[in-house]
DNA sequence: GATGAATGAGCATTCATTCAT
DNA sequence: CATGAATGAATGCTCATTCAT
């Protein structure tokens, strides 16, 4: 019997992820707000009610798969990081992670970049919240022992990330949109090159 | 007659204005999504019927809020920097500018920012992508001439763009969220020094 | 001064038949329900209040094109068949009229088959009523002649009519509808005979 | 579970039905274009949504309620007529029945006169259009083979259906629009006597 | 857990009609 | 007589959500 409970909860699993993904699916091909419950049944070949027995409404849907995307962002770009001792390229890291993460999952990226932000005070809000605290948290503590080292210019939280984030971000954001790029290598190089330019300490 | 023409147009021109300001109105406190016709027709206090005699539907009303807003940041910009020689000054002002004309239209720049695009192909697409056009030609006339100068690290123009303006876009995005930030002067400071040390020629 | 009077009855009836023309059309292409107040400013180049100005409302607009319609169609046929003294000839003209007219006033007769009555107790179903009142009373003032001498079998008036009319009716609907059809010719010739062997008096 | 299958289609079916019917009585009242679905609703005590649920749009009820009709209507035809050898007994038939089944069933007969046919091209048209060919595939196996012995005219297949179907059109139309008529007996005999007149095989 | 019929509040949009100029 | 901006009631339809099976 726990044989059979492991495989419900399983197929459970699965049935929940399967819904995820195809209402990412339908997101990018269609927006948030254009995607229906019924479009999302569609294409995850499930049915209305089953749906709503994984998620209590759309929204719960909408932000579980916020919150998810954003926790395999967050902790792919922490891994690479903290596995590196020196300033230069942990920053670099900070770039270029961003610009490949964004190439590899355009979709769950658009859907991070587009996607409001649960309203505040529900219980995705906290979640959200939550979840970026232990990450700039964990990010910090790199950042700012390297600051305290003298490698890195001394900065608020806040404006150190969008020096080094904020580019990168704006680079992504177009090319998401389907705009002409300059190709991602350039990018790559560029724009890890102008944030070390940026923060680094010293003249 | 002129007299009385004139009169018309003036105030048909002021009932669209009214419904232009009546809609950001909303936008800001709703979400273009979540605003209804009749949320802006209780705004603008006008009618449901006029509306639609200005507008050919909600998505076009969207879209001509959209490119009026945009021109209006792009002009503003244009006319302090070309009143610059300096190229450091340049930079600065572009960046300097987006964080004041965020802080002083937040209501507009929240909607730049939040709002899709007009889809493909529409004519406010057609209308967006002159405007950008003109837009870009005249910014880049002035950035590339300090480029051939050899006062500005040579870049395409949307990694300069990013890496310029990239930085003041994520703080002015986190600001009009109101999450917590740096104070205004001090991220004005930072994010100018950062960017200029990110595209000056180097030594 | 008379001059100018009659010159503007002059427009004003031609504004009026303009109207008129373009609400023909419009039915034509969109069917009555269909067809807008604004379809019909565009199709008459005139404007929404010139349009108020000649007709009270849609309907009236509506009811005015029935009348007139059906004007024309009976007076064309009385003119024909008053000019007949033989009761073959009379019957085949009340077919062949039908069929001939219809093929040469499709839009009218569409119009005609389609619309609506005039709801009962309007002005325009008082006229409406008057002018088949007159209508019947002159054609069966021939028909009836020829029953009583003999020639035609002694019917009442709904009957003769549906018998020696309806054929017709049955084809030209059928044509307008745009469905196939046998010729014209081959039409006019065995539905007359049908209704004159329905019709003529004896075995 | 056949069970509950059984009665799970059945009480769609219900619903549908009822939907159908309520519609009928609804355009009957106020003609297909006035009639709102509130009206519907309203009518069939059932709910916006579960109408929906039910047909893809307004156009959609009506043409299925038009298919049914006029498949009750052929059905009921072809039953008597091809109990019949007789050309004569056959040709009354087809009058006597139109007039009857337009007696017995007043609100479909409005109906399909009145409504506008499917829109080329629907799925409607195609269901229309599939039904009537049968329709007309199978009364005309019997038309023809009384044309081939000798005792019925040989006509085309429209003229010969204008022929004996137009005038108790034409009788049931203006009967529908409550006109005064002759009454139903004497129509009866009175269309029946001119139908077989004007088709049968000329001495 | 899965299914899909049922519900009805809510919305964008249309359109006849009015009326000031 | 002509014009077209303004009005707002009315309508078809969508869609998230519930719940019986």
């Amino acid at each position: 019997m726990p044989q059979r409970a492991r495989q419900t909860r399983k197929s459970t699993l699965r049935r929940r992820a399967k819904v995820l993904d195809a209402a990412l699916r339908c997101f990018t091909r269609q927006g948030l707000a254009a995607t229906t419950i019924g479009d999302i049944r569609k294409a995850s070949k499930t049915s209305i009610g089953s749906i709503y027995h994984h998620f209590t409404n759309k929204e719960d849907l909408a932000a579980s798969l916020y919150v998810e995307s954003l926790e395999r962002y967050q902790e792919s770009l922490l891994a690479k990081l903290e596995r590196t001792q020196k300033a230069e390229r942990g920053v670099r890291i900070m770039v270029e992670h961003h610009l490949d993460w964004v190439a590899a999952h355009p979709d769950r990226a658009r859907f991070l970049f587009t996607a409001e932000r649960p309203p505040a005070k529900s219980a995705a809000a906290r979640a959200l919240s939550q979840l970026n605290q232990r990450f700039f948290d964990r990010l910090f503590q790199w950042v700012e022992a390297e600051m305290h080292a003298g490698a890195i210019r001394s900065l608020p939280r806040d404006l150190f990330l969008a020096i080094v984030v904020g580019p990168a971000q704006n680079y992504a954001r177009v090319w998401l949109e389907g705009r002409p790029r300059s190709p991602l290598n350039r990018a790559r190089r560029a724009l890890a090159n102008g944030a070390w330019a940026a923060v680094r300490a010293g003249r």
